[in-house]
RNA sequence: GGUGUCAUAGCUCAGUUGGUAGAGCAAAGGACUGAAAAUCCUUGUGUCCCCGGUUCGAUUCCUGGUGACACCA
């Protein structure tokens, strides 16, 4: 079994083609991407139409906006579909452009007991009532090791590493072995690129279009649920500054554009490091397909 | 045509009592192990509009020019 992954920057173009290969490998989609699983944010996530979903897609539209879910709830379901398909497929398409939620697949995450919701809620208090200095410190004294090698003035990799220590009384990096997890199938990475400024035009083109399919009636339905991490995302955290009040609809607008771009870039600087991913323009239809036949 | 104000980073502007300059935005680079479209870190040399003058030294002061804006004709 091969399980191919399509990968690349947001409005690269992986939806079209990815349906285009999973014609050819007679595979489903395996979708890819964190904020897509989320029920009710289409437009701003351009998840695939109802049209494109002809062609069967996993992890599309599974769950709604308030529910628990993680990069290594993924891997598990992901590997658990496959297992499953496997006797039946050849190979499999997986798609997306989710950073961590690709390397959970390819690679794994190290097994993290589930950290305990009491503990959590007890952090993000401290936290937010300023106490970031002293969790700090208590991390050096509870897992000097995690905090000497850790940005530790990233609040939520302290926060997170005090919440394994607490739930689990175990030092945070005890759990993490930097050893790449085993596949019982084989990976192959296609990446999509596109020259920075074409790439920047879509992104801004997109925009534009999200807009006028009516992101911001989306934005609005969504409004009550601001809250929720799922909506901690570009799109929607920009909208709701201007339903807000704060920010006047275009300048909102010219914000989505440039954080998509923003994000664009994380993720071209996130694959960059990644020697296994065979690079493509995605025009170069041919040569992609060369390498699934 | 006259008078006044302005001309500094890709954009908007600050500043230098004369010792060649810095903010915001834009842009660029990087980190990343269970909320990751999240979160966090780093990066500012540009004919200071042009010619000349004063000065040890001018982006800063002065003459002239050019351009923009405002007001008066």
């Amino acid at each position: 079994m091969t399980l191919y992954v399509l990968l690349g920057p947001t409005a690269v173009g992986k939806t079209e083609l990815a349906l285009q290969i999973a014609d050819k490998l007679g595979s489903p989609i395996l979708n890819c991407d964190s904020r897509q699983i989320y029920r009710g944010m289409e437009i701003g996530t351009a998840a695939p139409t109802a049209e494109q979903q002809r062609v069967k897609h996993y992890f599309v539209g599974t769950h709604t906006i308030g529910s628990y879910y993680s990069a290594a709830q993924y891997e598990q379901d992901v590997l658990s579909l496959v297992e499953r398909l496997k006797s039946s497929h050849q190979s499999l398409l997986l798609t997306g452009g989710s950073m961590m939620y690709l390397d959970a697949v390819c690679n794994g995450i190290d097994d993290i007991p589930s950290v305990d919701a009491e503990v959590r809620e007890t952090l993000r208090e401290r936290l937010m009532n300023g106490g970031i200095d002293e969790m700090r410190n208590e991390l050096r004294l509870l897992d000097p090791e995690y905090y000497y090698s850790a940005d530790t003035r990233n609040p939520k990799r302290v926060v997170h590493a005090l919440e394994v220590c607490y739930t689990t009384g175990r030092p945070y990096s005890s759990f993490l072995t930097k050893e790449r997890k085993q596949r019982s199938f084989r990976i192959v990475k296609i990446g999509l690129k596109r020259e920075r400024q074409e790439l920047f035009e879509r992104i801004n083109s997109r925009v534009d279009a999200m807009m006028d399919a009516g992101l911001l009636d989306e934005a609005r339905r969504l409004y009550p649920f601001r809250h929720e991490n799922a909506l901690n995302t570009v799109g929607y955290k920009e909208l709701f500054r201007y339903l807000d009040g704060e920010w006047e609809l275009p300048f909102a607008v010219e914000k989505i554009k440039k954080n998509t771009r923003d994000y664009a870039k994380k993720q071209m600087t996130w694959f960059a490091h990644d020697n296994e991913i065979q690079w493509f323009h995605p025009d170069q239809k041919e040569e992609i397909f060369q390498i699934i036949s």
